[in-house]
DNA sequence: CGACCTTTTGATTGGCGTCAAAATCTGTGG
DNA sequence: CCACAGATTTTGACGCCAATCAAAAGGTCG
C-alpha cells in the first residue's frame, strides 16, 4: 500500500549498455543497422529500489518500458484502501503502453524488488512501428498474450475458491519465472526465487493475507509446495495443477497467424 | 451454461452487403480503393441465433470477427460447471484475435441475442497489416482498450463487494451500449435495451444469480435503477457510480500517442 | 395449454473476512 | 555483534457476506 514518492535513480541520455535493445522481444528480427540510431537516441535506463513507483494512476506516460531485471507489479487501489494487483511484471515484459483516454494510465506500476528498467519514448515507438511493421506485429502479439493472461485471472478470481486462486497464481508465476528468469530457476530443486509476500499474493487474488497464509500452510502440510526464505518449491505439481485447473500452455506465447 | 451444438447459419463467400468493411473501425482512414479487393474477397457474413456459439474453447480460428449487431459474450467454464463471462461483446467490437499457443483459443464466444457477425480470414488481416500499417495501429489501440477493460473487471471482481461489482457492470454496459448501439439508447428515459439475464450478470461478476437478484431488488427499491422487460434505466447515476467507483472515462477509448 | 426459462423469496450454511496478538524475520544503527 | 523498530508470518476467536438449497411465482414460446 506504499505511496512513496518516486525514487527513481534515473540516468537519462546515456547509452544503454546493460540492456541492448536487441534483447527486447518486440525488436526481434530487425536488422541491426535499423536499430542503431534508436539504440543511442532517447533511450533511458532506470534503476529502482523495491517499492518505488515507476508511474502512478493518472500519469501521462511519455515513455514505454521493458523490465530487464527484477519483479514489478501493476496495481490499482480502491477508495477504501484495498489494493488489486493487476499483473506481475517480469524481465522481458513490456509495460506502460496501454494508456486510457487522454493518455492517462488507470493503474500504477511499482517495483517489488530492486529492478532495472529500460525506457524509451512513445513517439519513438510510434515512428519505429511505421518504419518497421514487424514491431507493430510483435506488439500486437504481446498484447494478445497479456489479454489471455488477464482472462485467466478473471476466471480465477471470479469462479475459483481460495485454494484454486492461490494454486493458479503460484503455478503461473513459477512457470513465468522459469521461462523469463532462468537464473532464478533451480532445476534440481524445481524451485524458484520468489520475493512475493503473502499480502501481495492476497492483493493479486482478491483474498486477505490471513487467508492466503492459511491456504499456504495447508499446501505446505500437504506437501504440495515448500517455501522458505523467498524461495518457492513445487513438490506436487499434478495436484496443484488439478486444484488450479492450470496447464502450462496457458502462459506460453503462441503464434498469431 | 448452454452447450448447444453450433447453430451458425453461415453464408460463406457472398459479398457482404450489410456490413461494409469501411464501418470496421480498424480500417478507418484507409483509402477506399485499397479496401475494395478485400471487400469482395474471403469475407463472410454470419447470422446467429441467441445462445449459438461462434467458436468454442480449443478451436483453431482461421477468422477474426466483428460484431455488427446484437450482443455476444466471451466465456470460459470451470470443471465444476461454473461459468465466467470474460467480456460482453457489442457492435463494433473485434473478437477472435487473441489466440493462445498453437493457435487455439482458450475461451468460447456465444451470442446472447440474435446477432450479425462479419468474419474475415486471419491471413488476410496479416496481409492487410503489412500493406497498411494503420491497420496494425488500430488493432493495437483496440487491444489496449480491451486490456484496460479487463483490468477494471479484475479490480471489480477481486476487490469490491457484490453491490460494487454489479453497479460497475451495469454502468459499464449502459455506457458502452449508449456509445456503440445508439439505437438501443433512449435518451429521454435514460434507458437502454438490456437483454441480459440475472444469471449472466452473475456469471460476469462471479456471483450467483440469487445474490444478483437480491442486489438488483435493493437497487430498484432504492430507486437507483429500474428494469422491466429487458430494459435498464438509470435513475440515480451519481449514487451508482459512487458504489461502483465508476467513471465514464474508464470505458472511452483514447489516443495512444 | 404445457414445458421451460427466469425471477423472486426464505431458511440455512459455510468460506473467507475481520480483529487481535504473538512469533518470526529483516534490516539498520550504535 | 547486539538491540531495536518495522515488516511479515502465524494462530485463534468470532462474524458476516454471499453460497447453497428449495420452492413458488412469473414469463415466454411453440
Amino acid at each position: 500500500m506504499s505511496n512513496n514518492p518516486v525514487r527513481i535513480r534515473e540516468q537519462p541520455h546515456t547509452q544503454c549498455k546493460v540492456c541492448p535493445i536487441r534483447q527486447m522481444s518486440i525488436f526481434k528480427g530487425i536488422p541491426q543497422q535499423r536499430l542503431e540510431w534508436m539504440q543511442r537516441y532517447r533511450q533511458h535506463q532506470l534503476r529502482f529500489s523495491s517499492k518505488a513507483n515507476l508511474y502512478t494512476v493518472g500519469s501521462r506516460l511519455d515513455y514505454v518500458y521493458t523490465v530487464f531485471d527484477g519483479w514489478m507489479i501493476l496495481y490499482q487501489a480502491t477508495r477504501i484502501g484495498k489494493r488489486q494487483i493487476l499483473r506481475f511484471v517480469l524481465p522481458g515484459d513490456f509495460i506502460g503502453f496501454q494508456a486510457a483516454q487522454d493518455g492517462k494510465v488507470m493503474h500504477s506500476a511499482a517495483a517489488l524488488t530492486d529492478a532495472l528498467v529500460c525506457a524509451f519514448s512513445r513517439s519513438l515507438l510510434e515512428e519505429m512501428m511505421s518504419v518497421e511493421p514487424s514491431v507493430a506485429t510483435s506488439l500486437i502479439q504481446k498484447e494478445s498474450h497479456d489479454i489471455s493472461l488477464y482472462q485467466h485471472h478473471l476466471m480465477s478470481t471470479g469462479r475459483k475458491d481460495a485454494k484454486g486462486k492461490i494454486a493458479f497464481l503460484l503455478l503461473e508465476l513459477f512457470h513465468r519465472v522459469r521461462i523469463q528468469m532462468p537464473k532464478s530457476f533451480d532445476e534440481a530443486n524445481y524451485s524458484i526465487h520468489f520475493p512475493v509476500t503473502q499480502e501481495e499474493l492476497g492483493d493479486a487474488t482478491g483474498l486477505t493475507n490471513v487467508h492466503v497464509n492459511r491456504v499456504l500452510r495447508e499446501f505446505i502440510s500437504d506437501e504440495y509446495i515448500e517455501c522458505r526464505n523467498k524461495s518457492l518449491r513445487i513438490l506436487n505439481e499434478d495436484k496443484l495443477s488439478d486444484i488450479a485447473e492450470f496447464e502450462v500452455s496457458m502462459i506460453t506465447e503462441g503464434a498469431l497467424f
